[in-house]
DNA sequence: AATATAAATGAATGTTCATTCACTTACAAA
DNA sequence: TTTGTAAGTGAATGAACATTCATTTATATT
């Protein structure tokens, strides 16, 4: 039997999420996917069911890789600014290695009629689960709801890189989200926080 | 001369919002809104000039009136505890009055192709430029750029906003946004900012 | 070399889309 | 009461849409 090219379906997978990141979910069609990814639209139904199994098979893609990086180097005996830290890192390392994968997971995120599955969020959540529950018990972190926790603690992060790739400026200037701005604001969370 | 209906201009805009925020930007068909508006199809386009103005003209409109709300009872000079307090109050007032024009201006804000208007926001930043020099200067908040404060200040808020509407739940059982909860998340907020 | 099989195709299908246009309707001004 | 004008209409148009299918192609196994 003939053997899968998997350059066709990368180059589907990547093509689609340049083509929403572009020009949104509704700039998306079928036809005019197969002919930036060089393949018939028909090829594309070999890899997806539909269009709609083709987004939701993205973002799941997207989501494991993006909480697999979160997690590098992580554990949750970490102390809770350090391991914050490389959590905040990691993101970044992400977020600014694959700008399209992680503006596509966004979009689709803000975005309804969603299939939100969970599943491959299993792991990630166990592991921030125990890390909080620690960092309340050494006297770290104030206890408090787990979403308020999540705002406090990414909230600000993703807004930051909201403003880094979507270069809308406050104030007149554009505004790049290095290292050490990252941890200016890092800072302040962390004082946040604290009891 | 007809007089123009009222109405039917509101109607279009409403359920135009709608059906964006129950079916994504795809969902919207100009022959289904009009069905839904219950005018005829060539009647939208009295009133737009096409479906992207359409959009446009929705995201300017929610946009001008949400950043209205907020600067409601609001002045540069009040102390920066109090000011920044009242924006979080008036934000969510309007995100529980109007959730459907909430939840379409950020999906609109995070799709691409948008036309990106800050017309109507130039008295909104001309205040907030105030009162932030203003708490800088008086040594109630650190300096910083104006994207990390903003980050900080009102990423927070939003991702609260975000979970409360989403009904996404972080451990299990979903997440209410009150206003006790607010002000936990506000006081630590301002913890972050100060010196 | 022959065969079986899944990958890959391009053209075709019926549907839905945004937009237009010839027409009717309501009403303010005369 | 007549009239000018903008509001409002339903049917029509051609383009673009998601999906399918009969057919061809490449390759792993025999």
């Amino acid at each position: 039997m003939r053997t899968r090219d998997e350059n066709k379906e990368s180059a589907i997978r990547e093509k689609a999420m340049q083509m929403i990141v572009d020009e949104g979910f509704d700039g998306l069609s079928m036809q005019k996917l197969a002919k930036a990814a060089g393949v018939s639209p028909a090829t594309i139904y070999i890899y997806y069911k539909n269009r709609e199994d083709l987004l939701n098979q993205l973002f799941n893609y997207v989501q494991q890789t993006f909480h697999e990086v979160a997690l590098e180097g992580f554990n949750p005996n970490l102390s809770f600014e350090e391991g914050l830290w490389i959590q905040w890192k990691n993101r970044l390392k992400f977020i600014l290695k694959y700008p399209i994968h992680f503006q596509f997971y966004e979009q689709f995120r803000n975005s309804p009629c969603i299939n939100h599955s969970d599943i491959n969020l299993a792991h990630f959540k166990e592991n921030m689960k125990l890390f909080v529950m620690n960092a309340i018990k050494k006297g770290e972190m104030k206890k408090m709801e787990p979403e308020i926790f999540w705002s406090v603690a990414y909230g600000t992060l993703y807004s930051m890189v909201k403003f880094h790739l979507q270069q809308i400026s406050m104030m007149g200037n554009t505004f790049k989200l290095t290292e050490p701005k990252m941890r200016t604001a890092f800072d302040m969370v962390i004082k946040a926080l604290k009891p």
